[in-house]
DNA sequence: TCACGCCTACTACATCCGTCGTTGACAAGA
DNA sequence: TCTTGTCAACGACGGATGTAGTAGGCGTGA
């Protein structure tokens, strides 16, 4: 869905909820050129992926899809071409593997419990 | 590090251990032109993904990186492009969000136990 | 009024990606 | 020997991507 540098910038909008090509440029880490960054806006805007308002002779810009649509696409598109289109594979894959600390691992086992209590049917 | 094409064409080469053109032509599901299997070829050994021996006039092409190679790799990648980096946080989502069955977050909480007794210390 | 700074629009360009067509080598039948 | 089938090499082409230069509008301070 979004390429590496659209992601850089959707994660700048919806980090701060909407910004100019300026915000946006000084959120970047990597130095790149205003028009580098005005390029990618007009691109994802072609796309319908963000929306502008004018704002004095700049343009503010708008996410249009919610990060957490971009997520789920991003895991499920790793999850089919990687995972067999299995979820649990994946997760499997990052509980063994997956650089956690013993705190968090505790922490998604106590989610797990609560998960699995509040739906003890499906 | 693999695009889409890539990757089904290196999970035939994953499935099979190794194979022919004709080979992954025949386990893809898309309908592609022989050339269009053997340009992608030719571009992962260019990049240093797969190696070939020769076989009678054809070539068998072998996969230089593991599928779990790319496994962590693009779990890596999306964590760090879409979750702040966080591991946690992509698994939390799963498992709140990715449709998993009550028999699949049982198995996924046996195994944080397990995992949780054999490391009481790290 | 004019030069300067900020901002967008448009163009460009190299590379990558997905997809094939053409060409030519080579082997096995007819 | 002629034909046909199987392969690989090479070139091509349109679209996406990453990156940026140039032109031109507009407001502000001098």
């Amino acid at each position: 869905m979004f390429s590496g540098r659209e992601l850089d910038v959707m994660n700048a909008l919806w980090d701060l909820g909407s910004a100019t090509v300026s915000e946006v440029l000084e959120t970047l880490p990597d130095d790149l050129a205003y028009t580098t960054v005005l390029t990618i806006l007009q691109r994802l805007k072609r796309k319908g992926h963000v929306r502008h308002e004018d704002e004095g002779q700049a343009h503010r810009y708008f996410p249009l899809v919610q990060r957490e649509e971009a997520q789920d696409n991003a895991i499920k598109r790793v999850t089919r071409k990687l995972f067999s289109d299995s979820p649990e594979l994946l997760m499997t894959r990052m509980v063994t593997k997956g650089g956690l600390t013993k705190d968090q691992l505790e922490d998604l086992r106590d989610l797990l419990d609560e998960r699995l209590k509040k739906r003890g049917e499906t």
